[in-house]
DNA sequence: AGCACGCCGACT
DNA sequence: GTCGGCGTGCTC
């Protein structure tokens, strides 16, 4: 058996924050007494500077490539543990070189802190064995469910899946109410009912919202059991769920972003629940998109992947539109439901009461009198998102940040209480008696949010069951399902709230939506902000009538009054009409024109430093580096209009700016745009550029975000 | 990021 | 005479 050399060394990949450095596999000896016991995927303990650490073995290797004098021993080989997928370790591998980071950045985080600690420091006993007694799949919450009918375009799109051998991607397009669930859950059933030991992935946006959403699974897959990973789990769960997902004992695994890098032996197929969403994207650390790592497992692993949504992101339509993913589409509401009207109210010189024009009052009014319920959607949560003094000109300036601090209401106490909160670096101020400027006891709330709404409404309705739900609300444990559970009672008659209330909730009572300012999204900087309102105001539109009512033989129509001071702005008007495919294909025509995602490929450099000046010098001193690596032909000090006809291959730095919210939490931030018109130079660019900026040895704090999904 | 080693002010 | 300030440099 062994005419070849036995490796004496391992590649230990470790979770070691020295981005700086870039590399994050390490060379250690193995000693005899290992020789037979380390394999590519082991767990071992090793010395790193004073202590111990945890780490993956990612290779074995005869020699190594530092100093013989500087190797030091592997430690212990951790028996207890699962022996780690090759096949996982080649989807970090891939994670590791698109975004730039080290291997061990990508696997260790990937591990549950329970089982990475090293044994010493724990208590005694195995960690795996008591993650291993721990795991108690999540309880159904009823009976085993019977699977409802497939109407026929769930049918066609559950046969176009079945039909998949191998690696393909689906994106099945389903318009709000169409039972773009009851397709993957029938799918999945089939799958997992074809091979007894396979596993099926399905990753949601976010979890914690739908803690029902794992009990319904259970409940539709009795025999199977269900893990359920997400970053709420306390740490003795998420080891119990990870280790059962890893040793194939849970054959269903839910869960977020996260759970695409958990280890599935026996990976069969895979689900992205809402693949459009923004949380998909990890934004620190390694800035991953799980959405598009989970297509890159299903290739690897040569598995079918579904992409699900009302509103795909433009980047899974232009592919299936090119023909790269298989496009499926739902086009009805199950039950023969209808799609609400859309009516557009123009806030152009009307007297606004608590922000609500007179239609939307008359309709909310109309709407109580017969019994149903109102949802009213404002994205912005607090009471009034500045606090002014009107005889000086202060404003509720948050120190460290550029950003107003929110006026927000605290507790229930009557009379009400208040504190200024900063929405992005969380900071907390009492409300001061008297403007810090001029003395002026008279300080004004601008604007409304939420909890102001919330009090407006409860003035013009009088006696009606008001609640609210968005993330201040959320923040107690158990909050947001007590508030959902009640509007599903019918113990509510009017829903305040964020885009919080647009996800997935089915109320069936509620016939009338009202969204009280839309413009947020239609003159942003933000290139991408009219994909984000339109998929927003299309889900929160579609909350309005979805079934018939019991005892009802035909359902009440849904109405949608979309309230905005630029009515005829053609993204309304695509909203009126349900046409996504139409908004999608005119944002890509300009998107095609103007040079944008997903025609070119971008990459961020930011910065972040005490002083602008510093951050800027930095970039400017990295768009140097990288103009030197470029060939020539590449002019320098490309500007945005030259970009635009970047030439094949061809990549450009932009000019380094400082960032919308230039600064944040003390720190200022600034950002250097990269674009290209393929990804193989790109990469094979970033990759010499990072190496140059690594030897910079610059104070200045900096990461690369590939794809960036705000610029 | 930790955590060393390494040279200059106020204390038992 | 020491305890300790945080400046720079390393971790296979």
């Amino acid at each position: 058996m062994s005419d070849i050399a036995p490796n004496r060394f391992a590649q230990v990949a470790l979770d070691v924050p020295m981005a700086h450095l870039g590399a994050s596999l390490f060379d250690y000896s193995i000693a005899a007494a290992f020789a037979g016991v380390v394999a590519v995927g082991s767990w071992v303990v090793v010395p790193w500077g004073q202590g111990r650490r945890v780490g993956v073995v990612a290779g074995l290797s005869d020699h190594c490539e530092i100093d013989a004098a500087r190797v030091k021993p592997l430690l212990a080989v951790l028996e207890d543990a699962p022996l780690l997928p090759a096949s996982w370790l080649e989807l970090a591998r891939f994670c590791a070189d698109y975004y730039h980071r080290g291997i061990g950045e990508v696997t260790l985080p990937a591990i549950p802190k329970l089982l990475r600690t090293p044994p010493s420091a724990r208590p005694r006993g195995s960690a795996f064995a008591r993650a291993r007694e721990r795991f108690a799949p999540p309880a159904s919450a009823r009976a085993a469910s019977v699977p409802p009918e497939l109407n026929e375009a769930q049918r066609s799109a559950l046969d176009a899946l079945r039909a998949a051998d191998g690696f393909a991607v689906f994106l099945l397009h389903g318009i709000t109410g169409s039972g773009k669930t009851e397709v993957y859950l029938h799918w999945l059933d089939e799958v997992l009912a074809r091979d007894a030991r396979c596993q099926v992935l399905l990753l949601v946006p976010e979890i914690a919202l739908t803690p029902q959403l794992a009990a319904q699974v259970a409940a539709r897959f009795p025999a199977h059991s269900v893990a359920v990973l997400h970053s709420d789990l306390a740490d003795s769960d998420r080891a119990a769920h990870w280790l059962a997902a890893v040793e194939g004992r849970a054959r269903v695994v839910i869960g977020t972003r996260l759970a695409v890098l958990a280890p599935l032996p026996a990976l069969a197929a895979i689900v992205v629940d809402e693949e459009h969403d923004a949380s998909y994207k990890q934004q620190e650390g390694v800035r991953y998109s799980a959405r598009d790592l989970a297509i890159v497992a299903a290739s690897q692993r040569k598995v079918p992947i579904a992409l699900g949504s009302a509103t795909p992101s433009l980047e899974s339509w232009h592919a299936a539109r090119r023909g790269r993913y298989r496009l499926l589409a739902l086009p009805e509401r199950v039950g023969g439901a209808q799609l609400p009207t859309l009516e557009r109210v123009d806030l152009r010189g009307r007297k606004l009461r608590h922000e609500l024009a007179p239609e939307s009052i008359e309709a909310i009014g109309a709407a109580l009198a017969r019994g149903e319920q109102a949802l009213v959607f404002i994205n912005r949560r607090g009471y009034a998102p500045v606090l002014a003094c009107e005889s000086c000109g202060w404003l509720s300036r948050c120190s460290d940040c550029s950003a107003y601090r929110v006026l927000h209401r605290v507790g229930a106490a009557r009379p009400a209480r208040y504190r200024l909160v900063c929405h992005h670096c969380s900071a907390e101020q009492p409300v001061p008696r008297a403007c810090p400027d001029c003395g002026n006891v008279d300080l004004t709330a601008l604007g409304r949010g939420t909890q102001r709404l919330e009090e407006g409404l409860a003035e013009l309705f009088p006696g009606h069951r008001i609640a609210r739900l968005d993330r201040d609300v959320a923040r107690t444990r158990g909050a947001a399902q007590k508030v959902i559970d009640a509007a599903h009672a019918g113990d509510v008659d009017i829903l305040v709230g964020t885009q919080m209330l647009a996800k997935g909730h089915d109320f069936r009572r509620l016939t009338l939506v009202v969204a009280v300012d839309s413009d947020g999204g239609l003159f942003s900087s933000d290139f991408r902000a009219p994909e984000r309102m339109f998929a927003t105001l299309m889900q929160v539109a579609g909350r309005a009538g979805r079934e018939p009512q019991r005892g009802e033989a035909a359902q009440r129509l849904g109405r949608v009054i979309v309230q905005t001071r630029f009515p005829d702005h053609p993204l309304f008007e695509y909203l009126a009409r349900h046409d996504y495919a139409g908004f999608a294909d005119a944002q890509l025509a300009e998107r095609r024109e103007v040079g944008l995602p997903p025609y070119r490929f971008q990459v961020l450099l930011r910065a972040e430093a005490v002083t602008q000046a510093e951050a800027l010098a930095f970039l400017a001193q990295a768009r140097a580096l990288g103009e030197s690596l470029l060939p020539s032909a590449t002019p320098a000090g490309l500007a945005r209009a030259s970009a635009d006809s970047l030439r094949d291959g061809a990549v450009a730095l932009l000019d380094p700016v400082p960032m919308a919210m230039s600064r944040l939490a003390g720190r200022e931030r600034a950002q250097l745009l990269i674009e290209a018109s393929a990804r193989p130079p790109l990469h094979a660019f970033l990759r010499a550029w990072l190496d140059g900026l690594r030897e910079l040895r610059s104070q200045v704090r900096w990461q690369l975000d590939v794809d960036p999904l705000e610029i």
